[in-house]
DNA sequence: GTTGTTGCAAAACGTTTGCAGTAAA
DNA sequence: TTTACTGCAAACGTTTTGCAACAAC
């Protein structure tokens, strides 16, 4: 398995479970995506990898501690979870859209200089930022420009 | 009541109850402040204004709805909220202390240009964003590098 | 008077925990 | 063999919901 020899090595005294090379190597194969506990609990079921869901969060807990995936929050009430890349890749945002919960990334970090800034200024610590754009991906927000044209002459124009 | 007419327009058809001022008013009250459905509970119960938690909450969606207040998501396992000042003064970012749950308030808004940047790349069309710095406040910091310099030199040096 | 709102209690939801059995080291 | 880990079920804290009583309009 790919990534098998970070996650070995980032465990250090904590043991090699099968359960914990499915969760880790699930988002090995889900680099881009966000998914929740209930996500990897439902994904390793289908796969004949069942692992309990307490465990799940036991270990989503673990590899956030090693590093190994970040935690992020959209709003929707549940925790979600992503691969870390390695350290220059791992700065990215989130543009979250209201209608269809879909996440998109966007891949540039424009913040370092923002960041340094407000650090000195403040005298804060900065270890880590999560950006997150609101809005209508291309999709809403074409039906929801539709739906308004349809409001405004309802008799249809 | 300060702001009393702004809650009056914004209702519109919905109807102006005595919960939902004294909900509202907290809020005029605390500008500054992110509170969670529990704090305001808490809070009107203390000022012998008790309104049922589940009204709270509702209050507390309608609000937001209503654009009066802005909802948050800092990680803690509660929503938080904050009133939405003036558009103009409205653009703000979170420092987000991991270890003491403090929140500091960045008055600066410098993302706009990166905004537009983003909707117009990603064809994406922002309402609005949240930028959270997590590190540790320069009171956490302090203790922290105390801690370090004990853990190097157990015997005190 | 009509209809939206409230408060309560119960339920739902995501997450955590206690514990006995299991398996990695 | 030791000790960490797992899975289950129960508990937890936050949020939502059904419903009858109530109050704003």
């Amino acid at each position: 398995m790919p990534g098998e020899k970070e996650l070995k090595e980032k465990l250090k005294e904590h043991r090699l479970t099968p359960q914990r090379r499915h969760i880790f190597a699930l988002f090995l194969e889900n680099k881009e995506k966000h998914l929740s506990a209930e996500d990897v609990y439902r994904l390793l079921q289908e796969k004949d990898r069942q692992v309990g869901l307490a465990t799940v969060y036991r270990t989503l807990d673990l590899l956030v501690e090693l590093g190994l995936l970040q935690k992020h929050h959209f709003g929707d009430g549940r925790s979600r979870y992503e691969r870390v890349q390695s350290s220059m890749e791992h700065r990215h945002h989130h543009l979250v859209c209201l209608k269809c919960q879909g996440i998109y990334e966007v891949k540039e970090d424009l913040l370092c200089h923002l960041e340094r800034q407000i650090a000195s200024e403040h005298k804060f610590e900065i270890v880590d930022h999560h950006l997150q754009f609101f809005g209508y991906c291309a999709k809403c927000s074409a039906k929801s420009r539709q739906k308004k044209k349809e409001d405004n002459n309802p008799q249809g124009g």
